[in-house]
DNA sequence: CTTTTTTATGCAATCGATTGCGCCACTCGG
DNA sequence: CCGAGTGGCGCAATCGATTGCATAAAAAAG
């Protein structure tokens, strides 16, 4: 039968000491407040009856419940576990824990969420579901929640963010597009109130300008959400125009299996009829046929950066507000033709 | 600035009654012992002041949290995602709130963090970490904590489960491969202290037998773990033997992608040298090519029956240990080559 | 050897709720 | 009109820690 748990009062009492000393002697912070001796009778006491401080207890006294709430919008997409881990490795070193919760997209359970988060005390955030302008952030600057925004950032730039140079990526996609011979260049954005969907968005426009090409308006198709079947339908609509194309830029990798998808269904195939990039190299990529070119973002180094932001401000409520952002590299595979074969590396960072 | 949150207390003042009688009108269990008119003034008063009841104290002074710890071994492998949504959906529906670890398959973390969760005083647990003997679980059982395994289990059966039908889903792959007419079936077995290696293991021995077929110890290949790095080495290995095979039964998904790998570096394909089945049906494995044939499990009903068991034991601790399996079905793609094209439908459920 | 200062420990309040018990006032029966 | 019974609230303890302040003992100063 699950005995009662030893509690202070139990280590203090049979340490012969009053639950004060105990608490002082068992603490870091505070042992040298304590005779040497006396502090090492507790924690010799303490340690024969197996004491563990009671978590909640510490945390109704002191409001520091060393958990960190994590928001995901959507745990289905492969990208979010490496940045998960990153998260986890970095705030665990720090005797923080992660507690995660998958918000679905839905702007509803994020307000249920986060409050829920709040209510329990969370020491800090980070949300990798932030919109450009996104009231939730409103909310956690209003409660002075120290927080981290990862993947996305809000337009105002008003708390610390770690994402990927998405404009970068957005060059190296289409200059490799224009070195394999292709003008006429289509792109499937993401949803513009996403700060990826934005940012890719312009980027692509500005890459094409910058390798001398046109981007016309009619190639560009506008993704309500970034999954597959979006991806599918708009890639569809891009084809039942009367502007031809031979390539497309897609902002993210589910969008460009949805044009994998919808190739399949014309009977055209990735890489031959149209050259397809992603964007992400998320997991299982490598393994499509063919294998998708795409933007490979340091997923699992963006997690623990992001952790390691949120620890300093932990430490430090009035560390500066800090914008990092991440260098992406291309990822050639044979999606996107003709150019030599090179790399087809297995899963992204692990 | 963040002003004070409002407590109790300040409700009851405000109401003009004493705190203990504020707490009983809130209450619904026991706000019939106060009067009506009461109650309301206290409501009203309540939700005027924007009161939320903090849960920390709540819980210090109840022991009950209105958590439910979720231990996942792998937050990568993609069928774990439709499971924590089932799992979710049902318990959030309870006022219950998941609280999603990873532990990364390292049975030092899962103690960690199984302590941890202790410690911090979940109501529950939902285990898909279970290996058929383990100790973490057995720690529950003693801390009499509320615990439902889900997706593998215990061998000793002392513990509620909710699991797949793994023999019955080895006996549908089986089976197909032998209508396609192949006799020499390999068997990719997944690791055999857990559940479903080992029960599908069994099960693909004695779907052999029933087929009429006869399981070649030496076309049985053990995989240490269940990624695609496993599946490729094995395969190699296997196919390194002397003994020849034309189809192959792999106990998971991530096994038969390892499989796609090595054929893909032989120079060979699924489902034209080699017909490949897998085992889990997780999204993606319709866009590989060739899709690939598999078992599919109900995983996001796996989760919501599997956090309803739990609801149900939390409601009445002494309710029976109940075992559940699911009715998997076979997915037929092509990578199980001349069989007609029946179904590729999308990704399993959201 | 007394007085002052320092140091180590104990006391008790506190965080924000819940809950057993006691008391007061009201109702009802005799 | 009085006594027993009952229902509605308030009092105070409690959950398990932390921490400002008081105090006793020891050390330093005179």
């Amino acid at each position: 039968m699950a005995t009662r748990r030893v509690t202070l009062r139990d280590v203090a009492r049979r340490a012969g000491v009053h639950p004060s000393t105990a608490s002082r002697a068992l603490n870091p912070q505070t042992r040298e407040m304590i005779t040497e001796d006396i502090a090492r009778r507790v924690a010799r006491t303490a340690r024969a009856l197996g004491y563990q401080p009671n978590p909640i207890a510490y945390l109704l006294k002191t409001n520091r419940s060393r958990i960190i709430g994590v928001l995901i919008p959507d745990i289905t997409n492969p990208v979010f576990p490496p940045i998960i881990r990153g998260i986890e490795d970095a705030l665990g070193a720090a005797g923080y824990t992660a507690v995660l919760a998958n918000t679905d997209n839905d702007e509803q359970r994020e307000r249920v969420i986060l409050e829920n988060m709040i209510g329990r005390r969370v020491d800090g955030l980070i949300m990798a579901t932030a919109r450009r302008r996104d009231p939730l952030v409103q909310r956690c600057l209003a409660e002075e929640i120290p927080l981290v925004l990862i993947n996305r950032t809000v337009a105002s730039g008003e708390v610390s963010s770690v994402v990927n140079d998405d404009e970068f990526g957005m060059e190296l996609a289409v200059a490799h597009m224009a070195r394999c011979g292709h003008a006429r260049i289509a792109h499937l954005a993401g949803p513009l109130d996403l700060s990826t969907g934005f940012t890719r968005h312009r980027g692509f426009i500005k890459a094409m300008k910058e390798v001398g090409l046109k981007a016309d308006p009619r190639l560009i198709g506008l993704c309500s959400s970034f999954n597959e079947t979006e991806g599918r339908r708009v890639f569809l609509g891009l084809r039942a125009g009367n502007r031809r194309f031979t390539a497309v830029v897609a902002a993210n990798d589910l969008l460009a299996v949805g044009c994998y998808d919808a190739l399949h269904e014309l009977g055209l195939r990735a890489g031959r009829e149209v050259a397809v990039t992603g964007f992400n190299d998320m997991p299982f990529v490598d393994k499509l046929r063919p294998p998708l070119t795409t933007v490979r973002i340091p997923h699992y180094q963006m997690g623990a950066q992001a952790a390691r932001m949120l620890l300093a401000r932990l430490r430090d409520p009035h560390a500066p507000i800090e914008h990092v952002t991440l260098r992406p590299e291309l990822v050639v595979r044979d999606s996107t033709g003709r150019a030599p074969r090179t790399s087809s590396r297995s899963r992204g960072s692990a």
